[in-house]
DNA sequence: CGAAGGCTTGATAGACCTCAAACACAGTGG
DNA sequence: CCACTGTGTTTGAGGTCTATCAAGCCTTCG
């Protein structure tokens, strides 16, 4: 059934992530809670859409934590970032016919589907909320850069800390994080998916990081001791997440 | 001196990189051969834009060989992506105010710089073409995501395999690339840059391709000598590149 | 012809992987 | 209530890929 985004408790979220990234206007904002939206939910550890797929909708994360993902031929599996209330990952299947990757959750994981045609109407009508998607999917774009000089240049240690502040960063922007930790629903073996690692190495650096005082993790929780240590320890630089200024001003 | 795209030689070129990956309509490329550029001509080993600016127009290469490319503090260097003719590497200034990452030649660049307010003209104008852009940058973000996997699961062997076969898919697409190879002026430490290994480990991979009797590269000229044996060494999909359905007729 | 940059080779070292097994803990069922 | 199971975590040992260091070689070019 189709209801207007406004019906979602979750809408808070959605509204949270774009004013990160942009000015908002009212007008903006009413017309995003206007889109008419189906919400799905999907167990833990299953796929929201596979490689190969060609959607007619977008997704949009109400609630949950998921990640986009790519399997090889040997089985391995790299993860290429993920996605938290408020995201909308698959934005790109409105111009990309053929998603070349996987979308998976990680938890129980509430969705809002967007048919394609209501989105390109938004468009249409809100030239200026079509330009902030743009720029949405652009600083995702930025996002992989970052990642990309983690996997090819930062030892395991550091793109493991890089990887927490990112976190803490965005979640923070929604509402979804402590001052000092958040819940970080990822085994060992899926962290390792996402920093090139295997599973044993993971666990090692954890451990380090620990015994550096920086965080503990343990139980799906993340508890960040040292902000500062561990921000220097990932050469941790915020720009590439482009929030916008006034986001900024408030959060400091 | 500001003179439409249409007086310089390679606006074919640029014509072609987007029908690579969308249709044109008569109109669509009048409207762009009609776009005002500044051309300007970088040398050899030189930054086009750099990490920290606020460009006020974008880029687009006629003429020449550029990467994206980060700096890390302690100078190791991650590049991102190469941008080849007919490519707009910083598209993306249109909507992120400030850069986080520097676009730099490798040889004698001649390069189209398009104000902002032009292209921003020109989408208001023609949506389709707005639409055809943003694919574009989807595009480069599939790029990147498909390095991320290379970075993060796969050997420097089948990385330097997959480089090859994406640089020999996209050259082509601009005509820029024989049935069997290019001229790719790279040095081997900055292949390395780009695949994440040093000098030293790109040298020793090339030997064991030429070995293997795949390519041969010398003297900045590769010669691919079995292009399935490539293909099949770099586990290379090209779906990832999002070529238009036509374009991929037409090269078959 | 000398200098500079890039390429090549050898030797050594370190980061990280794989394999294998033990451990911890939550959920299940008798 | 307690084995039993399954999943995730932890530890150890050995091996591999790739980095680093250092030197020699080759080509280009002023």
């Amino acid at each position: 059934m189709i209801l207007p985004l406004r019906q979602q408790a979750e809408h808070v979220v959605v509204l949270r992530k774009l004013e990160s990234i942009a000015d908002l206007t009212q007008e903006d904002k009413q017309a995003i809670l206007d889109l008419p939206v189906n919400v799905r939910i999907f167990e833990a550890d299953t796929d929201i859409v596979r490689d190969g797929d060609s959607p007619t909708e977008c997704c949009m994360i109400l609630e949950g934590f998921t990640c986009r993902y790519k399997l090889l031929p040997d089985g391995k599996r790299q993860i290429m970032g993920f996605y938290i209330p408020g995201d909308i990952p698959d934005l790109q299947s409105l111009f990309l016919r053929t998603l070349d990757n996987n979308l998976g959750t990680f938890v129980r994981t509430r969705v809002a589907m967007i048919p394609h045609p209501f989105l390109r109407n938004l468009f249409r009508s809100h030239p200026r909320l079509a330009e902030i998607f743009w720029r949405d999917s652009l600083i995702e774009g930025a996002i992989f850069r970052e990642w990309m000089v983690g996997l090819g240049r930062r030892s395991g240690y550091q793109r493991m800390a890089h990887l927490l502040c990112e976190l803490q960063m965005r979640l923070r922007a929604v509402g979804l994080a402590e001052k000092n930790g958040y819940d970080l629903p990822l085994t060992q073996n899926e962290i390792g998916d996402a920093l090139g690692l295997s599973t044993v190495h993971v666990n090692r650096i954890l451990q380090e990081l620990r015994s550096d005082g920086l965080i503990v993790l343990r139980g799906g929780a993340l508890n960040i001791l040292d902000w500062e240590g561990l921000k220097g320890a990932a050469e941790f630089d915020l720009t590439y997440l482009h929030f916008d200024s006034d986001h900024l001003a408030k959060q400091a």
